[in-house]
This record gives structure tokens, C-alpha cells and sequence, in this order.
DNA sequence: TAGTCACA
DNA sequence: TGTG
């Protein structure tokens, strides 16, 4: 994984209605130190998805609430299902992080108490889905892109029909809410860096206010 | 259809 | 390769 930071100017882009494109916002170091500790206590796995699907992407969590899919649908859980125990407490460094880049856009006093941590492996994608399992609309989404670049798609508040597509690229955070809170959204098929070969994944931290 | 796969 |  590279730490490398790009020191170019931070930018605040609505790039889509009520969704906000940060680029360059963090360093990376700082966050991918503290994501490599919580992978040790409650280590990436595929989840299986209502249909009897495992998703592609490797998941775990941290903070009181953990994004899960098993048969019976998705929930948040304070529970891990593979260790038995909480998650791993979020990080400080996460909790400022969302804090600020949902600040930034007019979210104030964000407090997320869940980040779900997405490994994308190349040839791996997330298809079109919502963000739907949380208790209140109200308060945004904020993601944050380490790694490999990936191309990030919006289709509304249809599935299917007009989407609009950009590039996600390491230390840029994506916030949404409002008319964007419930927008139709995935990830693309994650292709390797012909430049970085040694580049190999992409992860993707998902700060939300679940409970 | 937090997936894929057949089809354009 | 993008879409339903």
C-alpha cells in the first residue's frame, strides 16, 4: 500500500446534487495504520447476500455498529459474526476525519458510530445498491478512497437509466446526503494501475450514523 | 438483487 | 464494454 501523499490543493466539487467530491483530502498513512490494526481483530471477509450470493469485496467494521448481509437481509450488528465480539472501537483519527469532511460540506456535528472498511480486489466491483439500512436519512454518508483508483457510478434515484460516473482516487472523500442520501450507487470493476503495478486493491471506508 | 451473466 |  502506498502512503504517498499528493500535495495538491484539497477541493470541494458537487459532482453530483447534494454529493460532494473532496479530493485529496487526508493523508493516508495515518488512516491505513489504524484500518491494518482493526483488520487484525476482526479480519476481512465476504458476506453472504440475501440472494445466497458471497459479495465480491472483502468486508469488516469498526465503531458500535457493523454493517452485515447474511440469508435474512442486511442489518448493522454491534456484534462481529466471525469473532463473536464487538467490533473494533473506532479509531479517534476516523471520527475526525468524517467529522471534518462532513463539516466541510455543511454536515455539522457528524458523529458516525460505524465504518464499514470495503477491500476491492482488482476484477472485484460493488454493484448498484442504496444505503438503506441506517435509522435516520438525515445525516450524510462520507467515504474515504485508499489505494487503487476506482471509477464510482450514481444512477439516482433509479437503479437502472442515466448514471453519472468519475474516478475515485486515494486520499479523496465522497460525502452525500440530503437528495443524494438514498441515490442508487457502486463501484466498478477495479482494473490495475499500468503505472503502479505493484498496486493490487483498493479500500474504501464507510463512516455512517447506523443506530 | 452490496451478483452475474447473456446480450447488444 | 456497458447494461438490464
Amino acid at each position: 500500500m502506498s502512503d504517498l501523499f499528493n500535495n495538491s490543493r484539497p477541493e470541494c466539487e458537487e459532482i453530483y446534487p447534494d454529493m460532494f467530491l473532496l479530493t485529496d483530502f487526508t493523508p493516508i498513512e495515518p488512516i491505513s495504520k489504524q484500518a491494518n490494526l482493526i483488520i487484525k481483530l476482526s479480519p476481512f471477509r465476504r458476506m453472504m447476500t440475501p440472494m445466497g450470493h458471497y459479495t465480491g469485496i472483502e468486508i469488516t467494521n469498526c465503531g458500535e455498529y457493523g454493517w452485515t448481509s447474511d440469508l435474512n437481509g442486511y442489518q448493522y450488528s454491534t456484534i462481529d459474526p466471525v469473532t463473536r465480539k464487538n467490533w473494533p472501537l473506532m479509531p479517534e483519527e476516523f471520527l475526525q476525519l468524517a467529522n471534518r469532511a462532513a463539516k466541510t460540506v455543511g454536515y455539522d456535528n457528524f458523529i458516525p458510530d460505524s465504518c464499514l472498511i470495503n477491500q476491492y480486489k482488482i476484477g472485484t466491483s460493488l454493484g448498484t445498491h442504496q444505503d438503506k439500512d441506517e435509522k435516520d436519512y438525515q445525516w450524510p454518508i462520507v467515504s474515504l478512497s485508499i489505494g487503487l483508483t476506482a471509477t464510482f457510478q450514481v444512477s439516482g434515484a433509479k437503479r437502472t437509466g442515466n448514471s453519472t460516473a468519475f474516478q475515485l482516487h486515494q486520499g479523496d472523500v465522497l460525502v452525500w446526503g440530503n437528495s443524494a442520501r438514498l441515490a442508487y450507487h457502486g463501484v466498478k470493476k477495479l482494473k490495475p494501475d499500468t503505472l503502479n503495478p505493484r498496486l493490487d486493491k483498493r479500500i474504501n471506508l464507510t463512516f455512517r450514523k447506523a443506530g
